[in-house]
DNA sequence: CCGCATCCAAGTTGATACTG
DNA sequence: CAGTATCAACTTGGATGCGG
């Protein structure tokens, strides 16, 4: 399992730390609006991604704090993932982090029309 | 060199691909000052990492578009990298990370006491 | 001072198959 | 449905040494 070292006590370090796994950003944007199913958060993500990969980074940011697991006992089985408190803060952290990134597709298509 | 690929038209996607450095974050961090030189950067970093680690990951901001390198012509060399200006438009980002990223360590500091 | 080339070690992801 | 186990493949970072 992948448990990532935590101890390195400034924020950014740590941020980056946190936000290390390949999808760890897209799933946080996923649980925002309330609890997902597993196999719901595999189809929605934006590349295909094996329930292997989707396992290991929902436990990481399980282990972090980040998420909360919550099973039903049921057949068939039914787990829901939402947000932690600590990982609802990080909502602001999205919300930047989306329009910096809507900006900076912008700013990328930009460069390439030049080039041509 | 490392050559992300960006074409992922997702905003969220996209940052994550830019941030997938190690250094990615603390480094445009470091460089929200204004212009600093290569040994300052690497001996401001948090951790010891090595020139050809430190240069691997200005390059990679650098294509990127993140940041300016300026080489002046000297002996010894002298080189500067600063922020471009879709680098400085990150700075919110920067931000929203760092109050978040310290509400976090909180965060962990606590369970921790807690499990004791 | 700055940085590249090379090689190696380590960590992450992906593919596949199996389980309650 | 929601996982785990295992192993192969790939990606990264780190160490070291050479060069302008």
């Amino acid at each position: 399992m992948v448990k990532r070292d935590l101890t390195g006590l400034c924020p950014y370090v740590t941020s980056q730390k946190v936000l290390s796994g390949k999808w760890s950003i897209y799933l946080l944007y996923l649980l925002q609006e309330g609890p997902v199913r597993f196999n719901e958060l595999q189809r929605k993500m934006p590349e295909d991604i094996t329930h292997t990969t989707l396992s290991r980074q929902l436990k990481a940011l399980e282990w972090e704090g980040l998420i909360v697991r919550q099973e039903f006992s049921q057949i068939p089985p039914r787990v829901e993932y939402s947000l932690s408190e600590i990982g609802m803060k990080f909502e602001t952290v999205l919300e930047a982090l989306g329009d910096w990134g809507s900006e900076y597709i912008e700013f990328v298509k930009n460069k390439d029309t030049i080039k041509k």
